[in-house]
DNA sequence: GTAACATCTGTAGTAGCTACAGATGCAAGG
DNA sequence: CCTTGCATCTGTAGCTACTACAGATGTTAC
């Protein structure tokens, strides 16, 4: 660490602050590998420079997108060893849209079909209820 | 149990069958109360009649529509205790549809933001992608 | 120096299952 | 009657991605 790093080292809060990413997810993260051991401080408080929030902001971002850890952890190998080819990485992100595409379908089904059940529902104050009906029998 | 309910008595490998639950999430159910204790064989072997069997049924199609299994519960209970109304399941229900909504917008939010990404992506062999310098800066 | 806050480690809990291990139950064939 | 082989049994641990403590320290402002 040289004067320069010094300086613009922070602490877990404040990378938490910036991040938006939550202080015990950080330890989190860092537990299971997914981000480097950071410095730490002489009474041991973790450290943080610019390039691990940069890593973790994009965490953030990919998790954001409903990216697996390990997809993350994928991606993040791969940018590391900088072997990675534009290619691979629409590959893995085109598998995950279609996923995508597949649970918006699967969900828009059960929105007809609940507006369905509920359209039948003469939401009275009574014990008839054809929800229940459709589910019972 | 009469002679009756006998005959019509199935084994847990049964009830999975017939419903498409599997065996472990029937033990599960009942460990967590969702069900009730079933009658067993003299050896011990769970065994299941009809009215059980159906009651799992409702479980699974309400689990198929993505209600949590406390909601299940509280569906369950009002059923037992024959003391509800249409009007309180139809509440229940269309916050779920709102919830599931707003499961639909989110997805289609990062359905677009991946289409855009990629879209800007070259799918070369080479280690310039668009989707990753995105994500990192 | 001390009060107040931030951070530390380690463990346990969340939802809803799923996957064993190792011991029995049970039904059919010889 | 005995064996073979499949079905079930109990109990525990694992999965994802965190979150929530407890109880002990670090750090900072006054």
């Amino acid at each position: 660490m040289n004067r320069a790093s010094e300086k613009t080292l922070i602490t877990i809060g404040k990378l938490s602050e910036r991040t938006g990413v939550n202080i015990e997810t950080v330890r989190y993260y860092e537990k299971i590998g997914l981000i480097p051991k950071p410095y730490r401080s002489e009474g041991g408080n973790r450290l943080y420079n610019p390039e691990q929030a940069k890593r973790l902001a994009f965490i953030k971002r990919c998790r954001e997108l409903g990216f697996h850890l390990d997809t993350i952890r994928e991606f993040l190998k791969l940018v590391d060893e900088k072997n990675f080819t534009c290619a691979e990485i629409a590959d893995i992100s085109q598998r995950h849209l279609e996923n995508i595409r597949a649970k918006i379908r699967d969900l828009k089904k059960i929105e007809l079909h609940m507006k369905d059940m509920l359209s039948q529902c003469n939401k009275n104050n009574t014990p008839d209820c054809a929800f229940i009906e459709i589910l019972f029998t």
